[in-house]
RNA sequence: GCCGAAGUGGCGGAAUUGGUAGACGCGCUGGACUCAAAAUCCAGUGGGGCUUACACCUCGUGCCGGUUCGAGUCCGGCCUUCGGUACCA
């Protein structure tokens, strides 16, 4: 070589890329140490060819099923937030196969709704084939997870096979009544273009999908009688162990409401007004009447001097959103109609109101108001300078204002003095004798309105004929299928509309030209039940396999988010008792244990393709592997309390992944120098032998406690206390080795699945952990501690620990405390007033 | 407004029935290895004080008060954040 000196330099420039190759190498080869890529898919590989993870349904001893809410397929594909809800619970069924359950954990497609649809508005790839391809996408990354599910059992709601049952589900209830059609107002979004159910409008009045606000129209729409099964509904919350929270938010929601029905006399018409109340007891303080400003009754009751009136203010109500006017920030506002009710009770003449406090939509859409006694009707009282009438004697130094607790009646003419219980059951006695009115229970809960005028569901199994009327299609005609050919131009009608050959249809009664239902259903009629079809998704001839439906529901462990609680989570429950009602299950309940995980947000927004702040697991996953991110996402918090996205932490995992290997690697193949017992006597052990046969046991008991109850942080830092403790695994001799490894193996199983089988692999075992399931109890004799650590105090302040044998007594205790100087100089020159023991914890010593 | 949950180091978070606050991990600091860096390993790591040092003292779980020998934990009153709900008679 010329040794010119630009040679010189090339040479060392050369030199030097070598050594940042070789060094970026080397890194990559350290990080490389567990090579997670190879093994991953090398235990993917062998779980699917040897079908581990199929369940055997027929198997029902020790059944245990655990679901997951199913996926909607979107073009976002699986995002942080879905490794979040299915790693962690998958590695609970993991946990619960080792222990020797019979384990089926399904995962599907939840493949009918809106987004597909508003893609193919903004792009022209028909929802079909971009939900199919979204299909394949999401299972090859599903498969990457390691999820333990039984790919035999998926299922996917927009095949004809699955919603053929949507709409035979349809017909059930339509032939029970409880299927219908009515006018009535209903949630409009005008971005969505189709009508919404009363739970998927959010709380500030917008659309629970998109965001945008939501209009009110007067549409005549099928519904699904869910008020049938209020009550059971209400009831059924007492049988099941779900989050509190979430109970609480169904009560809610169906709202409850006690009291009775109350008729009033028009004076001077045959017109009744009933109205609902939970308080009859304050007949006597009724100071006038309010019916909603839309109420059938209005037109017949304003007496024509007030006629300008009521319009001019039922078109000022009009032109408020709904949001505007149910505001309770907003002031109420009515106008008097010029009738008279007549008060049942003492014949009091009151006037008769419309206010937009009064909704059409509770109760009879007609209030009796107690100014005194409710705190809406004071305000609107005071504003309008109607009289008020106390009739519950408010407490002492009470100030001017509706008193709604409990007291005395008073001014109530054969009421008074009975406290409000008392008399409420006296009122509704009279009533109901003299025929004024009854008992009355009413709910909050609306039905649920199942129309959409959307293409992409199920269609409705119902045709129009201009002679029969509306005619269900016959089941054996079903599926009614969804065609290809529509228009996707949202327009605010059903785009079913555009396809003449699915909308022309034969009257199944009388032969004539009728047309068919254009509308489709609400996706969660689909989710309402899938959990069933599960156990046999290509069952046909019936809805689903009736018999293992029996023996496999209720879900034994259901997890998904808690924005379902008063959507999805009450439809289903609705429609399994209903199921149930007509002889197909026979539990009263579908889902039997719920757990919400958290959500995931980051830079406190809920991911989302359209907010643009999905974080995709794949760039973690392809430089730490699926383990390291599921323990990470396990290792993060409590899983029901989710967390800001970071990933500031995922080191730790990654370290302890790389650790536990090397630790396997090193002791390979132990299993074929030694096999371990199933116990050791403590005595026959080492200084070193004893710690680390102690430590995996306790960490057994563990890990075990925090894992059943998902609490896998704690869980995973129990194992990396153990793997700490490992470290001196060289000074044990091969059969402690061996008795450890074995056991961490398993432990590891749950929560590193891949990692786990490789290395139960690597030290000598033959079958996989999956295949063979495996479960350690812990040595009750290794729990046992010979020496404890206790606090010892003056005053309640901490001066010193002691380590005393376990379970010594007090006297035994009280020697060494005295005896040492850090407790002695705080005793000098006072007295001891008292002494608390607690033993194997404190030992305190009050001093004057 | 009402209902529910939660506030603990620089950060994520631990803490059985009231009994040694800060497990485990991240980050940071120092050291070892290296020509050097990365990786790895070892040690330290709540604030303040004091000491040559070992040690010791003191304050600390959103704020104020209470019960108790002892309070992150129980009680009363607030503050903040996040969910749910919105005139349901």
């Amino acid at each position: 070589m010329n040794s010119s000196p630009f040679s010189v330099n090339l040479f060392s420039f050369f030199i030097r890329i070598d050594y940042c190759t070789k060094n970026s190498f080397n890194t990559k080869a350290k990080n490389m140490r567990y090579p997670f890529s190879e093994i991953e898919n090398k235990w993917q590989r062998y779980w699917e060819e040897k079908k581990v993870f199929k369940t055997d349904l027929d198997k029902t001893h020790n059944k245990l099923y655990c679901l997951v809410m199913f996926i909607y397929p979107s073009g976002a594909k699986l995002h942080c937030g879905h490794w979040y809800n299915y790693a962690p619970t998958d590695s609970w069924a993991r946990y619960k196969k080792l222990k020797g359950f019979n384990v089926f954990e399904p995962m599907g497609y939840d493949a009918f709704g809106l987004p597909a649809e508003n893609y193919a508005i903004k792009t022209g790839i028909h929802p079909y084939d971009s939900t199919m391809q979204n299909i394949k996408d999401i299972r090859q990354q599903l498969k990457k997870m390691g999820g333990m599910y039984d790919w035999d059992s998926e299922l996917m709601t927009c095949s004809p096979e699955y919603y053929k049952w949507n709409q035979w589900i349809f017909l059930q209830l339509y032939k029970k009544g409880l299927a219908y059609r009515k006018n009535a107002p209903v949630n409009w979004c005008p971005n969505d273009q189709t009508v919404l159910a009363n739970e998927q409008v959010q709380p500030d009045g917008t659309c629970e999908r998109c965001g945008a606000v939501v209009i009110q129209k007067n549409l005549t729409q099928w519904f699904f009688k869910i008020t049938e099964y209020a009550e059971e509904l209400l009831s059924g919350l007492d049988k099941i162990n779900w989050p509190e929270k979430t109970k609480l938010m169904q009560r809610n929601w169906i709202g409850k409401s006690i009291g009775a029905e109350i008729n009033f006399d028009v004076d001077g018409s045959d017109e009744k007004i009933t109205v609902f109340t939970t308080r009859p007891d304050t007949v006597f303080g009724v100071t006038y009447l309010v019916l909603a400003p839309e109420h059938p009754l209005v037109d017949k009751l304003t007496t024509y001097v007030f006629k300008k009136d009521v319009e001019d203010y039922r078109d000022s109500i009009k032109s408020l959103t709904e949001i505007e006017r149910t505001s309770t920030l907003k002031e109420k506002t009515g106008v008097p109609i010029g009738s008279f009710a007549i008060n049942p009770v003492n014949g009091k003449r009151v006037p008769i109101w419309i206010a937009d406090y009064a909704l059409l939509t509770y109760g009879t859409g007609c209030v009796m108001a107690v100014p005194g006694q409710d705190e809406r009707d004071w305000e609107f009282a005071s504003k309008y300078n109607l009289p008020v009438i106390r009739t519950v004697q408010p407490p002492e130094g009470f100030e001017d204002k509706a008193y709604t607790g409990d007291g005395i009646a008073i001014n109530s003419g054969f009421l008074n003095g009975l406290n409000v219980e008392e008399a409420k059951e006296k009122i509704i006695e009279w009533l109901e004798k003299n025929n004024y009115g009854k008992r009355k229970i009413n709910y909050r809960l609306r039905d649920w309105l199942i129309s959409r005028q959307r293409y992409w569901g199920t269609p409705i199994p119902i045709i129009y004929c201009p002679v029969c009327g509306e005619v269900p299609v016959d089941e054996k005609d079903l599926p009614v299928e969804l065609p290809y050919n529509v228009k996707f131009k949202s327009e605010g009608t059903s785009p079913l509309l555009s396809n003449e050959e699915f909308m022309n249809v034969k009257c199944p009664k009388c032969g004539g030209a009728a047309k068919r239902e254009a509308d489709t259903m609400d996706t969660f009629v689909d989710s309402s039940w899938y959990y069933l079809r599960y156990l046999d998704p290509k069952i046909s001839g019936q809805i689903f396999n009736k018999d293992l439906a029996e023996k496999w529901t209720p879900v034994d462990m259901y997890v998904g988010g808690a924005e379902h609680a008063t959507m999805h989570l009450l439809y289903a429950r609705f429609i399994h008792k209903f199921l149930r009602d007509i002889g197909l299950v026979n539990s009263d309940e579908p889902f039997a244990n719920l757990i919400h995980q958290g959500t995931i947000t980051n830079n406190g927004a809920k991911m989302s393709k359209s907010k643009g702040n999905v974080v995709n697991p794949d760039e973690f996953t392809s430089q730490f592997g699926s383990d390291v991110f599921r323990l990470y996402l396990m290792f993060m918090g409590p899983y029901e309390l989710g967390g800001d996205w970071s990933d500031k932490g995922i080191a730790g995992t990654d370290r302890f992944v790389q650790r536990s290997y090397d630790l396997f690697e090193k002791f390979k193949g132990i299993l074929s120098k030694c096999l371990p017992n199933e116990n050791y006597k403590i005595t026959s052990l080492n200084e070193e032998e004893k710690l680390i046969y102690k430590k995996i046991n306790q960490t057994l008991k563990k890990y075990d406690q925090e894992i059943n109850n998902f609490r896998f942080n704690t869980a995973i830092a129990a194992l990396m206390e153990l793997l700490n403790e490992l470290k001196n695994l060289d000074k044990c001799s091969d059969e402690i080795k061996a008795y450890t490894l074995k056991r961490f193996a398993v432990l590891l199983g749950p929560v590193a699945p891949h990692l786990a089988e490789e290395c139960w692999n690597l030290i000598g075992n033959k079958k996989s952990l999956m295949e063979e399931p495996v479960w350690f109890d812990a040595d009750p004799k290794a729990l046992i501690k010979d020496s404890v650590n206790i606090a010892v105090q003056v005053n309640g302040k901490l001066r010193t620990t002691l380590v005393i044998p376990a379970d010594s007594e007090e006297t035994a205790v009280k020697q060494s405390v005295l005896a040492d100087e850090k407790v002695s100089r705080y005793l000098k020159d006072r007295t001891v007033v008292k002494e608390i023991f607690v033993k194997n914890k404190i030992y305190n010593i009050v001093v004057k």
